[in-house]
RNA sequence: GGCCCGUUCAUCUAUCGGUUAGGAUUCAAGAUUUUCAUUCUUGGCAGACGGGUUCGAUUCCCGUACGGGCUACCA
């Protein structure tokens, strides 16, 4: 059997990292099986759609190197459209729910909102289990619910022809039980006295997720279903509707991640949790027309892509094995479903700026170079990529983040903004004001192509000239850098070279001399 | 409330009845670097609880507790 995944996401805004997840393990099982993934967009809530999401959910996927084989954005396969909007306007939907009713497996109901509200007023007075719309419900005379079941084929048709909104929904079967073989959880069973009937179709004539996804899903051919946890309590519908279908044994294998949760473990992880913790949360960055709604994603904060999908495959699953560096060839040669995990993972931020750091320091410096250049350029520097090499060479194993270097290193390629003034002020003495002259005219001396040379040297100077390694050395760093962090002093006077070396130290030792005169 | 799912260090996890319960992140200490970072070494930290089953349970079963999810004409 070839293996058939699909990711089904709604374009309600922003796809977070629990829903990259997802897809990421749709993508590896296709992999794995040289099988077919699918980008499926389920956007038949028509109140909750938002401009711009759709592309955005295309442009993650891109970014993180799991693209679908085919799907919306992704290229037309043998079963587009891949938009369910699309498929609605086919009537798709509406030929599979009349099939139902025409079965005597669902029914038309046309209370309106305020209807079913009274009914679960009534239902909660009576102190019942659940107020739902179910078997034990729809034919009550006393709660005088508004569906074909209770009337007669004329009224029926005549309210249709008057065009008073219905829905249609699935007619569950008393007191069965309805047992699901997930993949990762073993068999679940639901008594069907606890499931009520799900609206099918909307009155707007659009399906619910429970109609169109399981209709999409047979109509694709998809072989396994995989998605988020959430999902497995409405999985006992999914299944008696396939079975209303007489599609059972064409349905698919389900396995139901387990969620991504807040750092502190209460509750899923959301969408605005990324403002509340101060991490990121999303893969992209989101550029609202309002502002308060923008947000910074991976992407624009430096993650590498790579590291970002290595981390979450972690989330939930690992092979068993001591080894958590994976390229995403290497994920999809070891993945398999039974490995994942039942539990709830939280999001652990240091972690995931950890695999960061392991993806960065791991990139050739050339790579990072070649990556940096556009960037410096962007920003007025002049500098040849050769000399990025040089730079990257000194600055790799200070940053966390590839947004860093230019950040953290901003004074390789222009003058020092801001001086460290309280480490200067401690070392900074008139009586040492003079040894520092002389210490110039020694640095006009030196090789500057050999750090190591120009380190013993000027410690011997300073040796002979009766002072400490700390009154000496921190000052050049300041005057080369700004900061007490940073590069190996004569690293980065290596980088520099003679003249702009001299010339970095005159300027700061006059800034310094000036530091008390305010 | 009802239904469903879950529970190994603070966090992510290994263990498919017999282990000094392993690794990683974080944290702490030390070494290196007279900066910072990297790297290395060391340390601390776990089977929710109560019953079974078994020669033997973290592992299997039951219960309790706790946590999570769902409970819409949202997905």
């Amino acid at each position: 059997m070839s293996i058939r995944v699909r990711f089904a996401p709604s374009p309600t805004g922003a796809l977070h990292i629990g829903g990259i997840r997802t897809a990421l393990f749709n993508y590896l099982l296709a992999k794995k099986y040289g099988g077919t993934f699918i980008l499926r967009i389920e956007d038949t809530d028509q109140t909750r759609y938002v401009e711009g999401a759709e592309q955005y959910i295309i442009d993650a996927l891109k970014w993180c190197g799991i693209a679908p084989t085919e799907g919306v954005g992704f290229g037309d396969g043998q079963y587009a459209p891949y938009r369910q909007s699309d498929r609605f306007k086919q009537g798709v939907y509406q030929k599979y729910a009349n099939e139902l009713i025409n079965k005597g497996l669902a029914y038309y109901a046309f209370d309106t909102p305020q209807q079913l509200e009274a009914m679960r007023t009534i239902l909660q007075s009576e102190g019942a289990k659940n107020q739902s719309y179910s078997h034990a419900t729809r034919m009550r005379a006393d709660l005088d619910l508004q569906n074909s079941l209770r009337m007669s084929p004329d009224e029926v048709q005549s309210r249709i022809a008057t065009g008073e909104p219905h829905v249609i929904r699935l007619s569950i079967i008393e007191n069965q039980i309805v047992t699901l073989t997930d993949i990762i959880r073993g068999e679940v069973n639901f008594n069907t006295n606890e499931l009520d009937d799900k609206v099918l179709l909307k009155a707007d004539g659009m399906p619910t997720y429970h109609l169109a996804n399981i209709v999409d899903d047979y109509e694709m051919k998809i072989s396994h279903v995989i998605r988020g946890e959430e999902w497995l309590p409405s999985a006992g519908h999914h299944v008696l509707i396939y079975r209303a279908f007489g599609w059972e044994s064409a349905m698919p294998q389900f396995a139901h991640l387990p969620l991504i949760l807040k750092p502190d473990g209460k509750g899923k992880l959301s969408k605005r949790d990324g403002a509340k913790f101060g991490f990121p949360v999303f893969p992209l960055e989101w550029n609202d027309p309002d502002p308060t709604k923008s947000f910074d994603g991976f992407r624009s904060l430096g993650f590498d892509p790579s590291a970002v999908v290595n981390f979450l495959a972690m989330l939930g699953w690992n092979p068993g094995t001591e080894q958590e560096i994976f390229s995403l060839d290497e994920l999809a040669a070891l993945f398999s479903l039974e490995k994942i995990h039942k539990a709830g993972a939280r999001f652990d931020y240091d972690k995931a700026k950890w695999f960061n750091q392991q993806y960065l320091h791991a990139t050739s410096n050339a790579d990072l170079a070649a990556q940096l250049h556009p960037l410096s350029i962007e920003r007025g520097y002049t500098v040849s990529e050769e000399k990025l090499v040089h730079f990257v060479g000194m600055m790799k194993e200070r940053v966390m983040f590839f947004n860093d270097f230019l950040e953290k290193g901003y004074y390789f390629f222009e003058d020092v903004k801001e001086y460290d003034a309280p480490n200067v002020a401690k070392r900074w003495k008139p009586e040492t004001r003079e040894k520092f002259n002389d210490m110039l005219s020694m640095l006009q001396t030196l090789d500057y192509t050999d750090p190591l040379s120009m380190e013993h040297a000027t410690k011997e100077w300073i040796n002979a000239n009766g002072l400490k390694m700390g009154e000496v050395l921190p000052i050049l760093r300041i005057a080369l850098a700004g900061t007490m962090q940073g590069p190996a002093i004569f690293d980065m006077a290596a980088y520099f070279g003679e003249v702009e070396t001299l010339r970095r130290l005159n300027r700061a030792f006059e800034a310094f001399d000036n530091f008390g005169k305010v």
